[in-house]
DNA sequence: TCTTTTCCTGACCGTATGGTCAAGTTGAAA
DNA sequence: TTTCAACTTGACCATACGGTCAGGAAAAGA
């Protein structure tokens, strides 16, 4: 699966400088919006001239919507967390602490990804309407499955799916405003766990699966 | 309490140009953020020319305080449900309730608010590090009340209102990926019963407030 | 009526932005 | 070494933006 062809050192240069601004990128979007970033202030995020963002990425829109694919992608990734799971306690218990370690993690992705949809999604609709849309559908039988056999209480799986991407999300999106609220300083280790814990705890009550 | 000294017609000139430059405004910079909106696109959905908008609104960053102002507000008067209450079902369902019904009407205010936060709040910080916070101290202050009386399960009360805040303004910030998932058409007054009546459920039972 | 204040708006300005380009440098292949 | 493609970058350009302003229209007051 791997595609490098021969040159060694040109596809390490190209790799590097493309992750190095796609980072940069992702902050200067999740900070300054799509229509407040700007591709100078990326450069120097970056530490890179202008005019080389282009070579690698020929317009802004080009480099935003990679952006928002990569965390799309890792959040597709985290809902497999669901899969293997016997139980509704054990698979979406799961599904939580992945997507809450996401929100640590990639809190700017997360802004990145909220900004496109509160915008009516120009760029990424398309992934809205099949792979969003095809996964939704799936986890949506899983856990209708689990209601036939009366493992949790009888729920809208639509509803509790988006439940499960607000409450999870809002630690990222958010995360200035909890902050603020938690005297001016990032949630600790501990914080995120008891976060974690009161977000597994109070929607696998809610479900009926505690 | 009004303001109204003398000329009649001229306050009501002013008054209606205010509001509808004020809702021109909520609908675009929710539609294209702080940075993507223009002052341009703004007199054009207001139907008026720009050099008018300039006249009631000094600046842009003036006008889009305002709207974020104006959501804020709604917002706190919503949280008076929570306050007559004597069981924490009534006081969280009524509020659960209130914030759903604001989400189906805001929505642009809503998303609004929801991108200033995400971008550090560059406008509206002494809002949260004074308003927000007193509120949140009294609703925590609340909440854990009931919890001491037994009427609910020991839970965080910050993070129960994380989740509230979360939950209910998915619904209005994500409104277009919920459209698509729902077939690319907005929730009818059925569906909208269905969402409130399930983050309703979910949460009170997951406090054990059901 | 005449005067004053508020309101309205087309034309204009300086600036910042996304994007281009031509001239170079560096690495790989022959 | 020579050749060629990949990479780098300062300088440049057309455009679009937020904001200004002067001069006129409409309303209020005297």
């Amino acid at each position: 699966m791997s595609d490098d062809p021969r040159p060694g050192k040109r596809n390490a240069i190209r790799a590097q400088n493309e992750t190095l601004i796609l980072q940069a990128a992702e902050k200067v979007f999740a900070e300054a919006g799509f229509g407040g970033a700007t591709m100078q202030l990326i450069a120097d995020v970056a530490g890179l001239p202008k005019a080389n963002l282009h070579y690698y990425f020929a317009t802004k829109e080009e480099l935003y919507r990679r952006v928002v694919q990569n965390i799309f992608e890792i959040w597709l990734q985290a809902a497999e967390a669901m899969d293997g799971a016997e139980t509704p306690a054990e698979g979406i218990g799961a599904y939580i602490e992945a997507k809450m370690d996401i929100s640590r993690r990639h809190p700017n992705g997360s802004k990145v990804w909220a900004s496109e949809v509160m915008h009516g999604a120009p760029v990424i609709q398309d992934y809205l309407e099949t792979t969003l849309r095809d996964w939704t559908a799936g986890r949506a039988a899983l856990i209708q499955r689990w209601i036939d056999e009366g493992r949790m209480a009888p729920i809208s799986p639509q509803h509790l799916l988006y439940m499960l991407w607000a409450t999870t999300q809002h630690y990222a999106d958010f995360s200035h405003q909890i902050e603020t609220l938690n005297g001016g300083k990032p949630l600790t280790d501990a914080q995120w766990r008891e976060a974690t814990e009161s977000v597994k705890s109070m929607i696998l009550r809610g479900i009926g699966a505690a």
